[in-house]
DNA sequence: AGAAAAATGCTAAAAAATTAGCAGAAGCGC
DNA sequence: GCGCTTCTGCTAATTTTTTAGCATTTTTCT
């Protein structure tokens, strides 16, 4: 259980499965796998994944249903924190204005709304 | 000139070095790397991005200077794009919540009214 | 209970990634 | 010009990743 910290290219693939879907057995981890391995392959991956102590497994009714030790929220945060930094300089506000401006942004009114309410909060909060 | 879609462990850093630092030598590149190899091998690799097509250089007085082909606009958009589909199940809300929300904001005053200006914008744009 | 189907565990082989080292060219100071 | 340093080009070897296949166990269905 040595928490290495840099995937490999199947690996992250195989995580951002699991991250997407909360969790997935190994039947379904390689449905949504780019240019899908065979099951076999994508087992022993989960096994090395888990070794490593990125994944767990429950067993549930006949299969084994793999997903993340680390929470969503831990995951996306440091993946939203290596983004901002890569691309916009540590500038959280440039990476916003980028959300939004990608055209397949989609708010509705109700979006907008708490997006202003949160933006007060942080106002307020003197950030 | 491949464009070979996923990238390896090694060539993942490099690009986000490359991102983070607009264009970089192979010296800085390596700098730069979390457990840095030999010179040599980061120059395999720059090559090896270069074939892909990930990759291009200019020569900048006595050296290479490698910086990344698509903009910082082209390659910020799919990252953002992975995150959000990813952790946030394509939710953009959800995704610039979890960015104001996350400590390390650090937003100004100014920060704040562009955001509100460009969330107006979104909304009469009837997004 | 017993056969068939579907799951896991393991291992070895193939493929890809990562690396170092050496040869040669170019720049730099004396 | 000449040696010294620093760059690039290439190649071969090592290491890691990725994969399939087979043996075994568990479940499911008569």
């Amino acid at each position: 259980m040595n928490l290495e910290l840099h995937l490999s290219r199947r690996e992250r693939q195989i995580m951002d499965v699991l991250h997407a879907k909360t969790s997935a057995t190994a039947a379904e981890v390689r449905a949504a796998l780019p240019d899908p391995p065979s099951y076999s392959a994508v087992r022993a991956l989960l096994r090395i994944l888990e070794d490593k102590g990125h994944v767990k497994h429950r067993r549930q009714d006949a299969r084994y249903v793999y997903m993340p030790r680390a929470s969503r929220e831990v995951a996306s945060r440091s993946a939203l924190r290596r983004v901002v930094a890569t691309f916009f300089q540590g500038s959280v506000r440039q990476a916003m204005a980028a959300l939004l401006e990608n055209g397949d942004a989609e708010l509705s009114e109700a979006d907008v709304d708490e997006l202003q309410r949160i933006i007060q909060k942080a106002r307020k909060e003197g950030r």
